[in-house]
RNA sequence: GAGCGCGUAGCUCAGCUGGUAGAGCAACGGACUUUUAAUCUGUAGGUCCUGGGUUCGAGUCCCAGCGCGCUCACCA
């Protein structure tokens, strides 16, 4: 956190940001409770692997805290809660895993009863945990990992659970309501764990016993008997009773859910309030969309994931996107990425610049907790220092027509001479990005075609031109060469273009039939340059294959690869 | 049925606490490159969905309407 700024305190005070505003409802919260610290909670199903959900909702309510912090000089200590609803039954065996008839056989056990189908983990539940949190750690994220079967089995929610069980009636009372009439009959907040199986059921209470903490049920196969105590783990609380439990036990002060839980916070905060707490404060930040604006879930599989979208963008851009209009339905699908990544690197570069004020209002300080890095700039000959935009990478590497990282380095020096991957690291992260982008999307769009007998026969002669500029980089000298081939074989007609000495120019054919054989573009870069860049020896090696006829074998090999894919 | 959000240039969208409409792409023109890419630069393009209200002043705030989209009502 940054040492206390006395300009930055002012401008916090009236910062509008979101984040800010949050913040601001947790101020009076706590000057309303007299709490001495915050916690700040969010939750996890680990019935599957951490998504991009996930990801957003600790982003976002890293945000608040941040902000939180600032709006109060770090007096107030605040906690960061990732709650693992691990003691939820497992109730589909999932498709994206190995051993399935091991998952199979120990359905509607707890997720932390359920052996690893992994092998790697004391159970399925502890696995997903792990992964969650080497997920979060890998961001960088500051939090508190959390269990429910440890809380549970600790007794840590026994004095709210026996809080319940008193107000009982005050809860069926809030819950039935919002029930269809055939559910209602059997409803019970609590879920007995079956002494046997050690399932979750999800049965009928006969009898609550107050005094005893205990329930009574029937099993509904056998009909036999249970009276099971509802503390130190032997049952649970079915979903938004729990939540609200949970808020009371642990004192949570903010937590922010989808718009699809609406109804269920709604729920949720009015059982807390039946135990006597005040629900946390939060909002409901909107559902991301897939491409055809539809809601995205982990069932459907549609959407991208947090993989895809470090593929082609950085983790910065993801917590843009993340920061921006939480409130607003917004697509998240490949082509968003490019824009997030150059509107990082705008904010980002605008920032020194910027008073107090200004910068709280920047996503970049919300991004990096009020301590942005410099940007990474880049001097361009005879210009000023700017950062170079993803958008103009994309460019370059689809006219560098390369995989190589190198290639489109040497691109990017011909326009700032000083840089290097070592000198620029972001830079260097953001060329394996767009490479990325090109073999994915530009690649796949590529229409190579074989040449004419016209063009056959001056592709060749130009490998030939070529061979005495073996090693050579000289870009010009290499033109020169493409241009006196093209003169011989492709004379332009117009009469318009003219070489310097006065000879004639040479057409635009020459020039869309080098692009289109060998680059299977209908434009190109200038091509001297590329073959300085490229290589000579490689040139003539491309040349060679496009007159076999393998350039384009291979490109509809590897077209027919990816659809079958 | 209930809830949430959106409607601004051809497209995608910015417009923070009300003060003369902005960006990127696309289009068209120019510079540079021997005529192709990048880069730089110029031009054009909008009843800010409609109708009221508040105000000296509304894209922005309030009300109503129209249109579009999503979510929830079994489980989490």
């Amino acid at each position: 956190m940054t040492p206390p700024d006395p300009d930055l305190l002012s401008a916090a005070q009236s910062a509008s940001a979101w984040p800010f505003e949050e913040a601001k409802k947790l101020v009076a919260r706590i000057a309303a409770s007299g709490k001495r610290e915050v916690l700040f909670e969010t939750g996890y199903g680990p019935s599957g692997l951490p998504h991009i959900g996930t990801f957003g909702e600790v982003a976002r309510t890293t945000m608040v805290r941040n902000a939180f912090r600032v709006l109060t000089e770090d007096k107030i200590p605040t906690r960061l809660v990732a709650f693992s609803d691990d003691m939820d039954g497992l109730r589909k065996v999932p498709d994206n895993v190995p051993n399935k008839e091991l998952l199979a056989a120990n359905l509607n056990k707890p997720l932390t009863a359920v052996p690893d189908p992994f092998g790697t983990h004391s159970s399925f539940g502890a696995h997903n945990n792990a992964r969650l949190r080497a997920f979060l750690d890998s961001f960088g994220f500051e939090y508190e990992f959390m269990s429910a079967t440890e809380c549970y089995r600790a007794g840590r929610f026994d004095a709210t659970l026996r809080l319940m069980l008193e107000r009982y009636d005050d809860v069926m009372g809030i819950m039935l309501p919002s029930l269809r009439a055939e559910r209602s009959a059997t409803y019970s907040p609590f879920l007995p764990l079956h002494p046997k199986t050690g399932h979750v059921m999800q049965v009928p209470i006969d009898e609550v016993r107050r005094e005893a903490a205990t329930l009574v049920w029937r099993d509904p196969e056998t009909g036999e008997r249970f009276e099971t105590s509802v503390l130190g783990g032997g049952a649970k609380l079915q979903w938004k009773p729990d939540w609200a439990m949970r808020w009371v036990a642990l004192g949570v002060d903010y937590e922010m859910a989808g718009k699809d839980l609406i109804d269920s916070v709604k729920l949720s905060s009015e059982i807390a309030r039946a135990l006597g707490a005040a629900p946390p404060d939060g909002f409901n930040y909107e559902l991301f969309l897939d491409e055809k604006g539809q809601k995205i879930s982990k069932s459907k599989g549609n959407g991208l994931t947090i993989e895809d979208w470090l593929t082609y963008g950085t983790p910065e851009s993801l917590s843009l996107f993340m920061y921006n209009k939480p409130r607003e339905a917004k697509r998240l699908f490949f082509d968003v990425i490019p824009r997030q990544v150059d509107d990082y690197l705008t904010f980002l570069e605008k920032y020194p610049a910027q008073d107090s004020k200004l910068r709280l209002g920047n996503p970049v300080w919300h991004i990096h907790a009020g301590a942005p890095p410099a940007p990474e700039l880049v001097q361009g000959a005879g210009e000023r220092a700017a950062t170079i935009s993803f958008a103009m990478l994309l460019n370059l590497v689809a006219v560098a027509n390369t995989e190589e990282p190198s290639v489109l380095w040497g691109f990017i020096r011909r326009y700032a001479p000083g840089a290097s991957p070592q000198t620029h690291p972001v830079l260097d992260r953001l060329v394996t990005h767009a490479l990325a982008y090109y073999r994915d999307f530009v690649r796949p769009a590529k229409a190579y075609r074989a040449p004419s007998e016209a063009e056959r026969a001056a592709l060749a002669e130009l490998s030939e031109a070529l061979a005495p500029f073996a090693g050579s980089t000289d870009a010009e000298a290499l033109q020169a060469a493409v241009y006196e081939v093209g003169r011989s074989h492709f004379p332009d007609t117009s009469g318009k273009a003219k070489s310097p000495d006065g000879r004639p120019g040479v057409s635009q054919a020459w020039f869309s039939a080098i692009y289109q054989v060998l680059l299977g573009e209908a434009r190109g870069p200038r091509f001297g340059s590329f073959v300085a860049l490229y290589g000579v020896a490689e040139t003539r090696a491309l040349i060679a294959k496009a007159l076999a006829g393998e350039l384009l074998a291979e490109h509809q090999a590897f077209v027919a690869t990816r659809a079958a894919a």
